[in-house]
DNA sequence: TGCCAGGCCCTCTTTAGGGCCTT
């Protein structure tokens, strides 16, 4: 097993037939980059047939088409192999609890586990830029003006995007309130510090 | 055809309700 690094993380995205893995819903494609000390070292990415057809309404959202999914490999073998991907590393995504229900429903009906810590790129934006209209994935990217190529909705497009929103708010925080480059420890902390103190914390980490 | 979940967070709050965000 690889160690746990702090400066890599894992940013990943899925594509799904719906909202709920407790309804029934299923992974439908996996995006991932790793980041390591600020860059992209390494990507993963798959299209998985759910063993069902997917509705029209995501066929459209993503892209993604039943056709595509016939030739995909199942579910079981692909998160058999992000299983491998992910081991021993922090985990970012954005609205992380909607990821985080399908990764670990995904992997339990396999028996793998994972060992690292996941974060929330937007609960952070909304800390961050508490002055954009609102806190979607495309809002920010376009807010911030972040590069992307115009895709949206597939899942290593997504990923990426979320890894440059991720090394934006590092270097937001770094020169605003004079910090060195924060930790993953330190960005989940944050994630999880009430608005009114962010400020506070920010500046006692600027100052250890 | 149209609907489903759940964690966070704000407020007309905490014995609750509703918007945001993800597909």
């Amino acid at each position: 097993m690889k160690k746990q690094s702090a400066n890599t993380v894992i940013v990943l995205d899925f594509e799904t037939t719906g909202l709920s893995p407790n309804m029934g819903d299923r992974a439908i494609e996996i995006g991932a980059v790793k980041i390591e000390n600020g860059q992209v070292v390494d990507q993963f990415q798959q299209l998985m047939n759910p063993g069902f057809r997917v509705s029209s309404f995501i066929e459209g959202y993503t892209g993604i088409s039943n056709y595509m999914l016939a030739d995909a490999q199942p579910c079981d073998v692909v998160m058999n192999d992000f299983a491998d991907f992910i081991q021993g590393y922090n985990l970012i995504a954005h609205n992380a609890s909607f990821d985080q229900r399908f990764l670990d429903a995904e992997l339990q009906r396999i028996g793998r586990r994972y060992n690292g810590e996941f974060a929330c790129s937007m609960l952070i934006a909304r800390r961050l830029y508490q002055h954009a209209s609102n806190h979607k994935l495309g809002t920010l990217v376009n807010t911030l003006d972040i590069e992307n190529d115009g895709t949206f909705h597939r899942a290593l497009a997504d990923a990426e995007m979320t890894a440059r929103l991720w090394l934006r708010m590092l270097e937001d925080i770094q020169h605003q309130y004079r910090t060195p480059s924060l930790t993953f420890d330190a960005m989940h902390k944050l994630s999880k510090t009430s608005k009114a103190t962010v400020p506070t914390y920010l500046r006692k980490l600027a100052l250890s």
